[in-house]
DNA sequence: TCCGATCTATTTTTT
DNA sequence: ATAGATCGGA
C-alpha cells in the first residue's frame, strides 16, 4: 500500500483522500495537479473502487497514457490498466463503436480527420452550386462545428431562425443547407468527424435512456482533467453520466483556458458550484515548478483579466533569475541570438539540450529558429506543424486501409482510385459523384450496384472502376482475419503504392518511402504491444483495430527515444501541461502575440494573455522574452511594436536593463533624458509594412543561352543560370541522378542544384 | 488523361 | 514562402 501523505501537501492530501462528492480542484501551474489527479485515482482504486468503474478523462492521449503509467506503478498494472482513462474523444469512440447500432452507425464507423472533412464540405459547397470564394471551407466548417458543440443538428439549424439570420448577416445564408448535405455525406460514409463522437455520444444518451442508465451506473467516479478547456458537448456528457453518483471530480486552471478558439467554455469551470451546489473545493495554490520570481511576474501578467476565479499563486523555490528580454534587429537576428544564449547557458550552466523549449505563438515562427540553431549545431526536435499523418502518402495508404474496412468511405474511396494512375480522371469520378449523389448512395453502391449506361460513365472507365473496387474487395476478405501488419504491408504492395513510389529517386520520394515504411513500422508496433495485452496468444490483431486507434492519435503520441536530449520547439498551445528548466518566448510582438485578431476584442485578448500565463509558467528557472522589430511575414518584412505583455510584467522582475534600452530605442529618441521608470512601451497602432526589398532583378539569360550537358559540369568552372545569373561552381557531389553542384552566385549567393535539373550554360 | 506551369490564398492556436 | 488549385498543352 502506499503512503499517500507522503509527499503531498495538506491541500494536496485533502483533495486526494477525500474522494466522494463532486469536487472542484482549482489547481495553479506547477501545483501538481497531476500528482492529485493520479494519487485520487490510486487512492480510490486501492479502497476497493473496481477499476473498471472508473472514468478518468483527459485532454490529450499522452497525458492519459503518462497519469496510467504512473498510477500503474502506484497501484500495480492490472489495475491502471482496466480503468476508462483517456481523451473525450477516444473514451466516446469506444463507447459509441459498442453502442454504434443505436444510433445507425456501424461498430466500425471512419473518423473523418480535419482534411477529410475538410474535403467534404468542399464537395457539398461544390454540388449545391454555391461560391466558394463566399463560403470558405474554413468558414463553413467553423460553423458547423459550433453548432455541433451545441448539440444543434442540421435540421434544427435549418430552423433556427437566430442561427440562419446570422448567417444572413454575413451573406452566407445557404451554411444550413451545406450542413445539412453534410450531415447526409458523413452518414452515407458512416464517417464521423471529431464533432461528431461527442454530439453523437450526446444523442446516443438522449434517446436511449437505458444506454444512458447502464454507462451512469457503470461509471461510480469521474474524474475531469483540463475542465477549464472542455466545451459544451463535453460538459454536457460529463454532467449526465454523473447523474447517478455525484462523483465528479474535475481539475482545472481558468488561468489556463487556451480553447475557447475551439468552443472551449471557462464558464464551465466558472460554474461548477452551481450545478453541483454540495460541492469540496480545493485551491492547489503552492507552485512548485518555478521560481518565486516566474510565478510572481506571470500573476503580475494574470491580474490584468477580469474574469476569473480568486487564487493567490505562490512559490517558495528561491527568487531566481530576472526575466531577461532579447530584443533584435530582425527575425533571423532573434533566432540567432536565442540561439546563442542556448549554447552559453548549456556551456555555463551546464544544462543538457532538453532543458531548454523554444515557445511561439504561430507554427509558422519555426522555420527561422531551426535555421539558427541547425547552424550552431543545436540537436532540436519541433513538436505540431505538418503532422505525420497528414503526409500525403500516410493518408494514401491510410486511404487503402480505411477502403478496404469500411467500403463507403468516400473520402478515402476518392484519395485512391487513381492513385497509383488507373486511367480514372475527374470526369468518369465527376460523373461518379453525381450519379452516387443522385442515387443516395456512396461511390463504393454507386460502382457496384448502378448500371451505367444511362449516367454517361464510359464503359472503359465502369471497367476500370469495377477493376478497383475488385481490388479492394481483395483486400476486404484478409482484413479481418490476417494481422495488422502483414495485412498493410500487402496493400502497400498490391495497391501499387511501393514500386510507384520507388520509381520516384528524389530526396522526396526517398522522404516519401521512409514515411511509409515507417508507418508500416508503427502498425507493426501496434500489433505486437495489443498482442501482448491480449490473453489469447493466438488472437490475431486485425487492422480495424489499428484504424480505431489511429484516427485520434496526433504525432505528439509517438516520440522517438533519440530525440530525447533535444531542444524543444513549439507553440504555446502545445507546450501546455509541460515544463522546461529555460524557456525561451519568441517573437513577443503585437500582432503576433497577442496575434493581430486579439487586439481588437477584450476577450479574445484576455485569452491571448492567458496563452501567455501558460508560457511564463512552463518554466522552471528561467524565461527569456525576445521580440524583433521586423520580421519576414508572407513574403514581405513587417514590422510591429513590441508586445503589450511586456510591460504588462512588473518591472521588478525583468532585468531591466535590457529592457530600459529597448524602451530609448522605441522611443524614438524623444525623451533622452526621461529618467522615468514607467516601462512604457510606444505602440506604433498599425503594422508598418516595408516593401520587400528588390533584391534580384530577374536575370536576363545572354542571347545564345543554351544548356551544356551536366556531366561536362566541374568545380572551378563559370557558369551562367537561366534564372539566377552568372556564378562559379564551388564543389560537386554525388553522382548519377543525385548529382548536385554547389554554386556561388554573383546575386543570389550559395545555392546547391541538383544538376539532372539545373540548366547550366559553361562559360568559356 | 496526365503533367507542368502559373496563379492564389494563406497564418492562429488542435483533440 | 509555400502549398494547393486551376488551367492549358501534350
Amino acid at each position: 500500500m502506499v503512503d499517500f501523505s507522503k509527499e503531498l501537501n495538506e491541500v494536496q492530501h485533502n483533495a486526494v483522500v477525500d474522494f466522494n462528492g463532486p469536487s472542484l480542484i482549482i489547481a495553479g501551474a506547477g501545483s501538481g495537479k497531476t500528482r492529485v489527479l493520479t494519487y485520487r485515482i490510486a487512492y480510490l482504486l486501492s479502497h476497493g473502487v473496481n477499476p473498471r468503474s472508473a472514468l478518468a478523462l483527459t485532454f490529450t492521449n499522452k497525458a492519459a497514457r503518462e497519469m496510467k503509467e504512473r498510477i500503474g506503478s502506484l497501484v500495480g498494472e492490472q489495475f491502471s490498466r482496466r480503468l476508462w482513462m483517456g481523451t473525450f474523444h477516444s473514451i466516446f469512440a469506444r463507447i459509441l463503436r459498442t453502442e454504434a447500432e443505436y444510433i445507425g452507425y456501424k461498430s466500425s464507423f471512419t473518423i473523418y480527420d480535419t482534411t477529410d472533412s475538410k474535403s467534404v464540405i468542399k464537395a457539398c459547397i461544390k454540388e449545391l452550386n454555391l461560391d466558394d470564394n463566399v463560403y470558405k471551407v474554413g468558414d463553413v466548417m467553423g460553423r458547423i462545428s459550433m453548432a455541433k458543440n451545441h448539440l444543434v443538428q442540421a435540421k434544427v439549424y435549418q430552423n433556427n431562425h437566430t442561427l440562419t439570420a446570422e448567417d444572413a448577416a454575413t451573406r452566407k445564408p445557404r451554411i444550413a443547407d451545406i450542413y445539412l448535405l453534410y450531415e447526409q455525406k458523413c452518414k452515407l460514409s458512416d464517417a464521423m468527424d471529431f464533432d461528431d463522437l461527442l454530439l453523437n455520444t450526446n444523442i446516443l444518451f438522449r434517446d436511449h435512456p437505458e444506454v444512458l442508465k447502464k454507462y451512469q451506473n457503470m461509471f461510480k467516479y469521474i474524474l475531469v482533467d483540463e475542465y477549464q478547456d472542455t466545451n459544451r458537448a463535453q460538459y454536457l456528457i460529463v454532467k449526465k453520466l454523473a447523474e447517478t453518483h455525484h462523483n465528479v471530480t474535475v481539475v482545472g486552471d481558468d488561468a489556463q483556458s487556451i480553447y475557447a478558439f475551439r468552443g472551449a467554455r471557462i464558464e464551465n469551470i466558472l460554474n461548477f458550484r452551481n450545478d453541483y451546489p454540495e460541492y469540496k473545493e480545493y485551491k492547489l495554490e503552492q507552485n512548485y515548478r518555478s521560481t518565486q520570481t516566474i510565478v510572481n511576474a506571470a500573476n503580475s501578467v494574470i491580474r490584468y483579466n477580469s474574469r476569473q476565479l480568486q487564487k493567490n499563486c505562490f512559490s517558495d523555490d528561491e527568487v531566481g533569475d530576472k526575466i531577461a528580454i532579447i530584443e533584435s534587429y530582425t527575425d533571423q537576428e532573434e533566432a540567432f541570438l536565442v540561439a546563442s544564449s542556448i549554447s552559453e547557458a548549456i556551456y555555463t550552466k551546464h544544462a543538457d539540450y532538453n532543458d531548454f523549449a523554444i515557445l511561439y505563438r504561430t507554427n509558422a515562427q519555426s522555420r527561422a529558429m531551426e535555421d539558427a540553431l541547425r547552424r550552431k549545431n543545436i540537436p532540436y526536435k519541433i513538436y505540431g506543424g505538418l503532422s505525420f499523418y497528414q503526409r500525403a502518402e500516410v493518408k494514401d495508404i491510410m486511404a487503402y486501409l480505411r477502403l478496404s474496412v469500411n467500403h463507403d468511405d468516400d473520402e478515402a474511396f476518392k484519395r485512391v482510385v487513381n492513385y497509383p494512375a488507373r486511367g480514372i480522371g475527374s470526369t468518369t469520378m465527376e460523373r461518379l459523384q453525381y450519379a452516387a449523389s443522385a442515387a443516395s448512395m456512396s461511390l463504393w453502391d454507386a460502382v457496384t450496384t448502378l448500371d451505367f449506361s444511362e449516367t454517361g460513365v464510359k464503359p472503359a472507365a465502369v471497367k476500370k472502376l469495377t477493376e478497383f473496387t475488385e481490388l479492394i474487395m481483395s483486400f476486404t476478405t484478409q482484413a479481418f482475419t490476417t494481422d495488422a501488419y502483414d495485412f498493410a504491408l500487402n496493400v502497400a504492395q498490391r495497391s501499387g503504392m511501393i514500386s510507384v513510389m520507388r520509381e520516384d529517386k528524389s530526396p522526396e520520394g526517398l522522404g516519401r518511402l521512409e514515411n511509409l515504411e515507417e508507418l508500416l513500422n508503427s502498425i507493426k508496433e501496434f500489433s505486437d504491444t495489443y498482442q501482448r495485452e491480449e490473453d489469447e496468444v493466438d488472437a490475431v490483431v486485425s487492422i480495424t483495430e489499428y484504424l480505431q486507434d489511429v484516427a485520434l492519435l496526433t504525432d505528439a503520441d509517438n516520440e522517438k527515444p533519440e530525440d530525447r536530449n533535444k531542444v524543444s520547439l513549439m507553440t504555446v498551445h502545445s507546450a501546455k501541461g509541460l515544463e522546461f528548466t529555460y524557456v525561451y518566448v519568441v517573437g513577443m510582438e503585437d500582432n503576433l502575440f497577442p496575434g493581430g485578431g486579439a487586439l481588437m476584442s477584450p476577450v479574445d485578448l484576455e485569452e491571448e494573455r492567458r496563452l501567455f500565463y501558460v508560457a511564463l509558467t512552463r518554466a522552471e528557472k528561467k524565461v527569456t522574452l525576445s521580440f524583433s522589430q521586423t520580421r519576414y511575414r508572407w513574403g514581405n518584412i513587417v514590422s510591429n511594436p513590441p508586445s503589450r505583455f511586456l510591460k504588462e510584467i512588473d518591472e521588478e522582475y525583468l532585468e531591466s536593463s535590457v529592457f530600459h534600452r529597448q524602451i530609448d530605442d522605441a522611443d524614438d529618441e524623444e525623451d533622452d533624458n526621461n529618467d522615468d521608470r514607467q516601462p512604457i512601451i510606444r505602440k506604433p497602432e498599425r503594422t508598418i509594412i516595408v516593401r520587400r526589398p528588390s533584391l534580384a532583378k530577374p536575370h536576363q539569360p545572354s542571347s545564345d543561352f543554351r544548356p551544356d550537358d551536366p556531366s561536362e559540369i566541374e568545380v572551378g568552372m563559370d557558369i551562367e543560370h537561366e534564372r539566377f545569373g552568372f556564378g562559379k561552381i564551388e564543389a560537386v557531389e554525388g553522382a548519377g541522378g543525385e548529382r548536385k553542384a554547389v554554386v556561388t552566385f554573383k546575386e543570389h549567393g550559395k545555392k546547391t542544384l541538383l544538376l539532372k535539373f539545373a540548366k547550366l550554360k559553361i562559360c568559356r
